[in-house]
DNA sequence: GATGCCGGGGA
DNA sequence: TCCCCGGCATC
């Protein structure tokens, strides 16, 4: 997981920017309907050494200071940290300048494609978490995380490698302008161009190495315009199954005016490659930038009519996506705890089914009377055990856990159990609850003051005055 | 063996 | 629903 995550980073570091279509930046300026987007295009193969020259790049219709990270003399394009936005993104060479020079003049439109002109900004509509450029990693890795958490909970296969899709996914879904033909089938969520593996901070791919086409072409490369999905995290999920909320994801051409949509990675490159870049075999640098010509559209699946939620274009926003991204409790545990907290309130609240969750207020309910209240046993524990055994058989883990955690537990903590409960099933499944630590009633009181104990002591039940 | 408690049953 | 207890798991 890590190593899927590390080798992915650049492109998550796309993070809320966003394709702007050709049509737009052929003036330089955004559509006022259009989400501010970012505009790249090309890979990036680094040229070390030109990393550190203060630049200016035009960004978000602004200037804005960035580092040269990476010169690539090949492609003429440079790879700028914009450390305001906490972002990295290739730009023409000629569109960076030296901070003491004068902003160059806008390319016009007409170019061999979208890489021609290259604008970029944060989508205004996404929260995209500002951060500190040396903290650009781990927020990749955070969206990594959360959208690998989204491609897992999606029963649809179409998920693409694990690292390409959390970086697409990260970027802002927002809808293009120009080149939006679409089929009816995309929403265009989740768009991302460019910043493929070879923009990525990690070492570049190029077009012949092992690295690159066993790593980013491996996967999802059946080349039978079905992705199926060999991300190794989906391989234990059950047969594609519909779930609300599920998000497809499909694969659409940023070819100036095509749009195609396909549903297979390997489709739209191959789409890209034969249909605008040309299809001859000796050229590396266009098998890199074919990945630059299609961005990642995540369809948002409903119960509802498909057709309607594909047609509509405000049906797969990028808060949707991101919610559903978050859907997946144990790789946020596993690859941020920074953000379980947070992360896990959200993700369970869209992704546990509301009966979990009731089932879960009943017992905080049940449990709150138990704790310290030992004044009329009997009413509590009339209340507690009608709802324990009248909710919980199916339940049985939760069944353990939630009459363990009788005493009042903090907002945080009570997520905590929740994502322990969520988690697949352990061990102790099934067998009785663990007997605790904490002293009962028969200790307490001894068995000469039976009489003193709680209801539940006395009658051999689980005691209810002194919680584990 | 003591303890904790689940499951079942009687009133 | 209250109450009790057999029996099992754990300490």
């Amino acid at each position: 997981m890590a190593s899927v995550l590390s080798r992915r980073l650049g492109k998550r570091s796309l993070l809320g920017t966003r394709v702007s279509a050709p049509s737009a930046l052929a003036d330089g300026v955004l559509v006022a309907t259009q989400i501010p987007g970012m505009h790249i295009s090309f890979p990036c193969p680094e040229e070390p050494g030109a990393g550190g020259t203060k630049v200016l790049v035009t960004y978000n219709g602004q200037e804005c200071a960035g580092l040269v990270e990476q010169h690539n003399p090949l492609s003429d394009k440079v790879k700028v940290l914009l450390p305001e936005q906490g972002l990295q993104a290739c730009w023409r060479a000629q569109d960076v300048r030296l901070a003491a020079l004068q902003p160059p003049i806008l390319p016009a439109a007409g170019g061999p494609g979208p890489a021609e002109t290259l604008q970029r900004s944060v989508s205004s509509n996404i929260d995209v978490p500002k951060r500190k450029a040396d903290a650009t990693v781990e927020m990749d890795e955070m969206v990594a995380a959360m959208v690998l958490t989204s491609l897992s909970c999606s029963p649809v296969v179409q998920s693409p490698p694990a690292g390409e899709s959390a970086s697409r996914a990260a970027c802002d879904p927002w809808k293009e302008s120009g080149d939006v033909s679409d089929s009816g089938s995309s929403t265009t969520s989740g768009h991302w161009s460019g910043g493929s593996d070879i923009s990525t901070p990690s070492p570049p791919h190029p077009a012949g190495s092992p690295k690159y086409s066993s790593e980013a072409l491996s996967s999802p490369q059946a080349d039978d315009g079905f992705e199926t999905d060999s991300d190794p995290f989906l391989l234990d999920e059950p047969a594609p199954r519909k779930r609300k909320n599920s998000v497809k994801v499909m694969y659409k051409c940023l070819w100036p005016s095509c749009g195609k949509v396909l549903r297979s990675i390997v489709g739209i490159k191959r789409h890209v490659k034969t249909q605008h870049l040309g299809d001859s075999a000796d050229s590396d640098q266009r098998k890199r930038e074919e990945d630059f010509y299609y961005t990642e559209v995540q369809v948002k699946e409903e119960p509802a009519p498909e057709a309607a939620a594909a047609t509509s274009p405000t049906s797969a926003s990028a808060p949707i996506i991101i919610q559903q991204a978050l859907a997946k409790p144990e790789a946020l545990l596993v690859e941020q705890p920074a953000l379980e907290p947070a992360l896990a309130s959200s993700a369970l609240s869209q992704s546990a089914p509301s009966s979990f969750w009731h089932i879960q207020a009943d017992h905080a309910y049940q449990a709150l009377p138990s704790i310290q209240i030992p004044v009329s046993p009997h009413i509590f524990t009339s209340i507690s055990w009608a709802t324990a055994t009248s909710t919980l058989p199916s339940l049985s883990p939760v069944r353990s856990r939630s009459l363990s955690f009788s005493e009042p537990q903090p907002p945080t903590p009570m997520l905590k159990s929740h994502l322990i409960v969520a988690s697949p099933p352990r061990v102790s499944i099934g067998t009785r609850k663990v007997r605790g630590e904490a002293k009962k009633c028969r200790k307490v009181y001894g068995i000469e003051h039976r009489d003193q104990w709680c209801t539940a002591c006395r009658w051999k039940k689980a005691c209810q005055r002194f919680l584990d």
